[in-house]
Formats: structure tokens, sequence, C-alpha cells
DNA sequence: ATGGCTCCATACTGGAGA
């Protein structure tokens, strides 16, 4: 398509992921960013509450329909739509019965299969945690290949816990050997983006250094100490449709911020 | 290798995060 074309089009779908770092915590920060940005689908990770907490009706107020699937404590995943309700399609990653925490919600929003992932962080590594995050990554990498095979547009959004390239951290040295950066998880990487899908910051963005998450300590934001973890990953059909991706830097910055800002793409229609 | 910070639990401390 000539720029020109493309540059007269209006956005159709923005779509963006944000890990919360607590949902309790962050519920005002979060209904700021939502009327501020106003994406159409937002995918949420690291909940940190039970589904029964999950406060529906706040996000109501602010036009957005959800569906989520949340655990005491820790991970817990959900989707946000202002453009009709999420229609749930699976709650659990396929492939392991025993595994009960909750990384995974995906849903159909209009004709675009959306999925909210948090993948496991996996440190420290080698060890049992490193082990669990690699197998979860082997089941994603099953599904999203079915994901694929069924032609549709799809997104994969969330906390992928992978820093995929040296460009994608402050300080590559220092991370060589931490779960998020080890040669098996950024081979895993490199195996969904080989499958066909499209990583759309680095797609459109491919020599500029961007991060998405810092860390609380040490002036992490202050100084641009950062990674870029949090990603969207496109199948062929939506990627065709990619008009622009960014990262919200400054929520990141005010007063009770997540570690992780928000990311966000828009999709031509 | 550690600690610096923030969240959650039922807590005055510890685990997890990345």
């Amino acid at each position: 398509m000539p720029p020109l074309a493309r540059r007269v089009q209006r956005p159709a779908v923005r779509i963006a992921t944000f890990n919360v770092n607590g949902l309790n915590a962050r519920l005002t920060a979060l209904q700021r960013w939502l009327e501020e940005s106003r994406p159409d689908v937002a995918c949420l990770q690291e909940l940190k509450m039970p589904s029964e907490r999950f406060p529906s009706e706040a996000f109501r107020a602010a036009g957005y329909e959800a569906i989520w699937h949340g655990q005491k404590s820790w991970n817990g995943v959900a989707i946000l739509s202002r453009v009709g309700a999420p229609v749930e399609r699976r709650r659990v990653l396929p492939g392991d019965p025993e595994d009960e925490h909750s990384r995974y919600i995906e849903a159909l929003v209009g004709d675009v299969v959306v999925a909210s992932l948090y993948l496991p962080n996996g440190n420290p590594a080698p060890g049992p945690r490193f082990d669990y995050k690699l197998r979860w990554f082997d089941r994603l990498l099953s599904h999203a290949t079915e994901l694929l095979a069924e032609g549709k547009s799809a997104v994969l959004a969330g906390d992928f816990n992978v820093i995929p390239t040296d460009l994608d951290v402050y300080a590559p040295e220092r991370w060589r050997e931490d779960a998020l950066f080890r040669p098996e998880v950024r081979t895993a990487y490199q195996s969904l983006l080989g499958q066909g899908w499209v990583d759309a910051v680095r797609t459109l963005h491919p020599e500029e250094r961007i991060y998405t998450f810092w860390k609380y300590l040490r002036n992490a934001f202050t100084r641009d100490a950062g990674l870029r973890i949090d990603h969207l990953l496109l199948s062929p059909p939506l990627a065709e449709r990619l008009a622009a991706a960014g990262v919200h830097r400054e929520v990141r910055g005010r007063e009770k911020a997540s570690d992780h800002a928000p990311v966000w793409i828009e999709i031509d229609d």
C-alpha cells in the first residue's frame, strides 16, 4: 500500500497491553490511562487478585466490558474492550492440566482473536522455575501454531518476560544469565517469529531503543535503564493492517506507577 | 553476589517480581 493511501485512512482499532503489577494498587492510575488513551482493547497482566475481587463495575463505568482470570496474590490476566464485549475462547493455555497459574486468557473481539498472556519470569535460572518457563513457552508455541492455522487476525499481547535482542536492554552484558535473556528463551521467542508472528513495535521501529519495563530500584526509570519485555505479536492478516505502535512511557513516570508501561498498536480498518 | 523498591499476604516479616 502506498504511504499516501495509508495516511488518509482512519485507524480503526487500537489495542494495548499493560502489566499493572497489582490491580488494587493500580486502579486509579489505570483508569486515568484508559480515559486518556481510550484503547479499544486493553490486555492486562499481573492482576494479583482473586477473580471475585475484579472491579468490573469500575471498568463498565469507563466504557469497557471485561473478561478476566485472576488468582490470589499472583499472576492474573484480563481483556477489556469498548467495541463489544470480549467473547471468551479459553482461559487456560493448553498442554498441562496441572498448571494452576492464571497466565492466559483468549477472546474474540469483533473478528480479532485477542490473547492476554503473562509468561513466567523464570528466575533464578537454571532451576525449576526456569524449567517451568521453558515448558510454558513450549505450550505457547504449540498453541500459537494452531492460532495461525486458523488464518484469522490475531494478537498475542502481554508480558512475555523475554528480552528479544541486545537492542532491547540497557546493559546486555549484565543480563546474559538472566531468565529473561538466556539463549533458550530468546530462541523460543524467535521461534514464534519464525512461525509468522510479527513483533509490532520492533517491525515499525527496527533501530530504536524502546523499553517497556524499568525496575523500581535505583531510579531505573530516570536513568532509562529499561527492558523491552512486553510485546504485541500479530498474525499475518493483522500485521498487514499494522499502522502504528509505541509505548506510553509517561505512564511509568507518574506517582504510584506500575514498573511496566503500556504498549499500544493501531490497526487500519 | 548483594541491595536498592513495590506489591501481596493476615504481617510487623517474607516471597516474588525482573
